[in-house]
Parts: C-alpha cells; structure tokens; sequence
DNA sequence: TTAATTTAGGACAAAAGAGTCTTAAATATA
DNA sequence: TATATTTAAGACTCTTTTGTCCTAAATTAA
C-alpha cells in the first residue's frame, strides 16, 4: 500500500472532521462508529495526530477531537506527513540510502518527476477540498459494503 | 514504502541480470554478493519470480537463474506486479473497497491521474532502460555506503 | 559412482504493523 | 463530592513482512 493503514484511517477521520468542524469536538466513538474503525485503534492514531498539533483534544463530558485549523488550511500532505513521515514524497523508488542527483540510482531521474506529481496532489489538496467532494457529490469514506447494509449512515 | 522490500531486492536483481545477459546462467550467491541482500532472502524472491515465468532456473553446477526473454522486452511493471500484486497501479488512495467510478472516494479522481502516471512510467521502463543507465553513466544499485568500502566492486 | 554445486521448498525466528484492552487523568454535571 | 464521560498512555496480542536455516532434488564433473 501506498499509504499505511494508520495513515488512510488518520486521513478519513481528518475529512470526516472537516466535515463536522462547524460543531465543537468530535467524540473519537462517533468518528470510529461513522468511519467502521476500531475505536481503540483510531484513538492512538489521533492521539499522534493531537501530538504533532494537527488536532485539539479536550478530556471529559462534550469532549473529543477538533481540527486545530480551519479545514481549508489543512493540506492532506501535512496528514500523511504527520503519520507516515515524508518518504513516499522524497524516498527513491528502489529504496536507495542516499540516491540523489550526486549519487543517483537508474530510476532516480524519471521516478522525482513522478514523485513530484504524487507530492503537488498532497500539497494542493484540503480537508476541505475532500470533505467538499463527499458533501456535493455524495463521495463516500466508508467501505461500500458498509453503504449497502447501512445507507442511511452514509458519511 | 510505495513498493515493498522483496520488490526491490526484485527489481534490483532483475537489472543485475539484464546487465549481465550475454552470459549464461547466473548463480543467486553472487548477486547476493554484488548487490549486498541476504542470500536465502533474495533465493525466495528469484524462485517467486522464476514461478512467475519471468526468470528460468537451472540446478547444479554453472546453473543460477536467467531472464527469460531480453531485457528490452521486460518491463518493471512485471516484476513489480509479480512481487507485489497490481494495488500500486490499480488502488484506491484511501484504500476503499469498490471505489472506482461509479462509487468514487473523494480522492477518486484526483488520483486517478496520478496514478496512471506511475503505471506509465512502470509500464515503458524496461530492464535494458534500467541497465543503460548503470553502465553508460555508472549509476548505481547498492547502498552507498557499500559503494564507498568496496568502490571496485561498483554494479 | 561419488562428490560438489546449485535451486526448490519449507520450517522457523525476528521485526514491524495492526489491532485490543486496561488503567489513569481530566472534565462536566448531578 | 460523586459519578459519568472522554482522551492519554502503555502493555499486550495477532498478523504480515522480513530474514535465517536446513534438507531435498537436480545437475555436473571427477
């Protein structure tokens, strides 16, 4: 996979968040039961996200989590980055420990034009460019065999 | 990682091979030797790819393993489609079962593009490409700090 | 025929990723 | 104050990936 799987549940919490930032925090139980993510699971990964300031916590009744920023300032490289780190933006392709324009690898060249292409979607892409797509077009963040047994719970 | 390390160690050997493919058959020991991956490792992945039908083998002594047709007729989307499976070329961002057109996740689109321009990229690179590089302008296929202790060895 | 070389195949171990669970701390409200 | 709610933190388990090792089978050559 391209992305971990702590990184695509990380980034469809994020868009459901954007989805919801005009309400105060988000309880992660309503995220993991919206989204079909394993509570306990979902919370370490938000946890990391709290950590590197993408999100706010606050503990207790009416408690949760929020965007730190508004979801049109959040780019979804800055996620990825978050829980990921910034290899798939920067690595080389055949995992070459110091490939570079000094010392570069066969595929260096033509792979940095492609990785750049990966790198400029992530960095021009938003929270709320994503949540406005789910929003306006009915674009889905939740496994389409979950849609089918639960329609009316569509995220 | 986008591809994974017994994809690498693949693709590293494959371009060996394709460097060396006016000889005969070449032993596993000495490409785990050349290119610094761990012998028995790099045994499963060439049986894997051998299985594939993109390498033959032969046992006993002045056997090894060869490419099956010429470098310039195989492409790194085989070997990678052979290790790792077509996910890189064919998934969805978000790793949602069933995305495609008709139930599309908010990314569908965007990556879509971009994702077609890794599959061209794998699909119009050869080994012969691979190995070009590696002999007219001595780029390289091991870590460079083992590049640094043993120069002579250069591959 | 015997010994050496080499891949085939599978058991096994270590490390990393994914997922579960429990307890503690903070907060709100009755 | 007592209780319920919620995140924080870390231990723990399960699975997958990565890596090691051993034995069998095929082949060559002495």
């Amino acid at each position: 996979m391209l992305l971990s799987k702590s990184c695509v549940y990380g980034l469809r919490a994020s868009v459901f968040l954007a989805l919801h930032a005009d309400r105060e925090y988000i309880p992660i139980s309503e995220i993991s039961e919206k989204l079909k993510i394993s509570f306990h699971f979902l919370t370490k990964i938000l946890q990391l996200l709290t950590q590197k300031g993408l999100l706010v916590s606050y503990r207790g009744p009416h408690g949760g989590v929020a965007l730190t920023r508004p979801p049109k300032e959040v780019i979804i490289y800055d996620v990825v980055n978050a829980i990921d780190g910034d290899e798939i933006f920067t690595g080389c392709i055949l995992s070459l420990p110091g490939c570079g324009n000094q010392t570069p690898c066969p595929m260096h060249e033509s792979w940095t034009l492609v990785r750049n292409k990966i790198r400029t979607l992530f960095l021009t892409t938003s929270l709320a460019d994503l949540a406005k797509g789910v929003k306006d077009n009915n674009l889905r963040l939740v496994d389409i065999e979950q849609l089918i047994s639960a329609p009316a719970d569509k995220v």
